[in-house]
DNA sequence: GGTAAACTACAACGCACGTTGTAATAACGA
DNA sequence: TCGTTATTACAACGTGCGTTGTAGTTTACC
């Protein structure tokens, strides 16, 4: 069970020669690695060689070494997907040009799927979050606050403002609590797949989660559908 | 491979003398080190200082060494919470006795509440459970489908049931998906506390997790009471 | 009290890994 | 072309840890 498949040899393409390039590329393998294998079972031998950087260059961009690159990493990673996740919700539910009403079961299943699909196409950041949640007692308080607040919490009141929007115009019915309902759309749609495929580690049938989501959708109007 | 006793006698203070008290003794150990430190950073002289036993005693009750002792303690704890898990289901909602329609809302709250309490009843198995997940690309498939089995899935279908029973009675409308309506249950109830608490690990004040759970079995009740 | 099993302390081996220093080499700007 | 800087390969150190062997001690039981 310890043993770690992927072999030494493994550096795709060369990073540029910038400092930046450099940076983005052990930045990108220490996610990829640190997902893989967590916190401790992580070598900074394979993150520089997925890098494709020498150990020693690693040390000379996060002189911190392993523990602060941990940090960076996680703050790197949750920037970059919140701006995806905030575009995302933007782009399939405008809170300025709300949906016709025949077309909010439509528009939210996408939404929903839209954010299913995330943890696909961010499977190393997922991977990630996965294990900063069993790292948590090993991260320092404020360092998992400020990566809460830049990511997760974020979105979650992106996605409030939205839901009161949506009650604004008649839509939805959140019962005096958007942040709340904002929570149960996610936990409808997505808690599920994300318990049951580990994260996106493991994927579902595609079907399987298409059933899954649609079932939220359907229960989330149920509950929060606007009376009539 | 070596067996661990499922008595629960706990003794508080040392192990007592038989073999069966020294393998609880290093399985309640091992739980309580491999959730808070992970597979990696637990190491076998904690767990064995931890369980009060030499370390050589370890390695005389679990020959497999330190990763054989992760996967039976994954067995030993998820058999341990199941019964508990399925013995409050029942507590709160007997599939043979029905509660009246209008003491629905108040079983299905307490039956909420229980639920969440679990998590900080048992924080050492829920810790490893967090633990599992991150774990999950290390532990053969065939031992976590193994552990899913006995543990997570084998109450699910339990809850399914009862919420097929309770449909039977007139009681809610599943939509003709019982096991969904149960998935859906648990994730209005439980999933925000448990990932906003990184399941148990960081209690949530009391009136939050109260707040939270309330408002996701009022939200159960509308996307699933019967209609009338 | 005696015997067998269980238990403990202790040492030792080997390995993996984080980290640092150093000297040589490649890239880039003036 | 020269000098500066980034980068590399390599060695070395210390440490922590999984695991095993051994010899002595305790416990259980007849």
């Amino acid at each position: 069970m310890v043993g770690v498949a992927s072999d030494a040899g493994a550096r795709r393409t060369r990073p540029g020669r910038g400092r930046a390039d450099k940076a983005a590329a052990i930045a990108r393998a220490a996610c990829e690695v640190f997902g893989r294998d967590g916190y401790s079972r992580a070598s900074i031998d394979a993150i520089a060689a997925e890098a494709g950087v020498s150990t020693r260059t690693l040390y000379n961009h996060f002189p911190g070494g392993k523990a602060e690159l941990f940090r960076s990493v996680m703050r790197w990673s949750a920037g970059r997907v919140r701006d995806e996740q905030l575009a995302r919700l933007r782009r399939y539910l405008d809170p300025h040009r709300p949906p016709r009403p025949e077309d909010l079961e439509r528009d939210l299943l996408a939404l929903a799927r839209a954010w299913v699909a995330l943890m696909t196409d961010f499977r190393d950041h997922f991977s990630l979050v996965r294990q900063i949640q069993g790292e948590a007692g090993h991260v320092p308080a404020e360092v998992l606050d400020a990566w809460q607040e830049a990511g997760p919490r974020a979105v979650a009141r992106e996605m409030a403002e939205i839901m009161a929007a949506l009650a604004d115009h008649g839509l939805l019915d959140v019962h005096d609590d958007p942040a709340q309902a904002a929570s149960h759309f996610v936990a409808l749609t997505a808690a599920e797949i994300a318990q049951r495929s580990y994260w996106g580690v493991v994927p579902l049938p595609p079907e399987e989660t298409d059933r899954i989501t649609a079932a939220g959708v359907r229960a989330f109007l149920r509950a929060y559908g606007a009376a009539h």
